[in-house]
DNA sequence: ATTCTAACA
DNA sequence: TGTTAGTA
């Protein structure tokens, strides 16, 4: 797995990711203090991100423009990050768990679709609503 | 020239 | 989230 050295390599820095990913300065550090991204540090204290990060953000304004919010957003990425951990120790995964990315996104739209069924200005505590906007 | 933290006419 | 100040 000299594949995942590479992805994680902390490469470049915050000015190249902005471009790559079309989000803000501000977006990106923002994410990280939320917990969503781990960047590695210089010496200088810069910020260096990985292949890894990028893919990260990116997925995150991914659903950013699906109206998912950071608590959303906090919670699909700790399941693909557990899934990631598990395959990693060659865990038996449940067929429920292990969600690919179109699935995830297929969940994620019915979710979005039952959400806005419910018209009503529901904040029920427990409820997937809580995830968006 | 870039990035960082902290803060808000 | 944007933006700006004062640094490193």
């Amino acid at each position: 797995m000299s594949d995942e050295v590479r992805r994680s390599m902390p490469l470049f820095p915050i000015g190249i990711v902005m471009q790559l990913t079309e989000l803000s300065a501000r977006q990106i550090r923002y994410y990280e203090e939320h917990g969503l991204i781990f960047p590695a540090r210089t010496e200088s204290n810069r910020r260096h991100y990985s292949f890894y990060d990028v893919d990260r953000l990116l997925e995150i304004k991914s659903l950013l423009e699906q109206k998912v919010n950071l608590a959303g957003i906090k919670q699909i990425l700790s399941m693909k990050d557990e899934q990631a951990r598990g395959k990693f120790e060659e865990q038996k995964v449940s067929a429920k768990e292990d969600l690919s990315n179109a699935e995830l996104r297929k969940l994620l739209r019915s979710e979005l679709i039952d959400a806005g069924r419910f018209n009503k200005p529901d904040s029920r505590p427990g409820h997937m609503t809580r995830f968006f906007h």
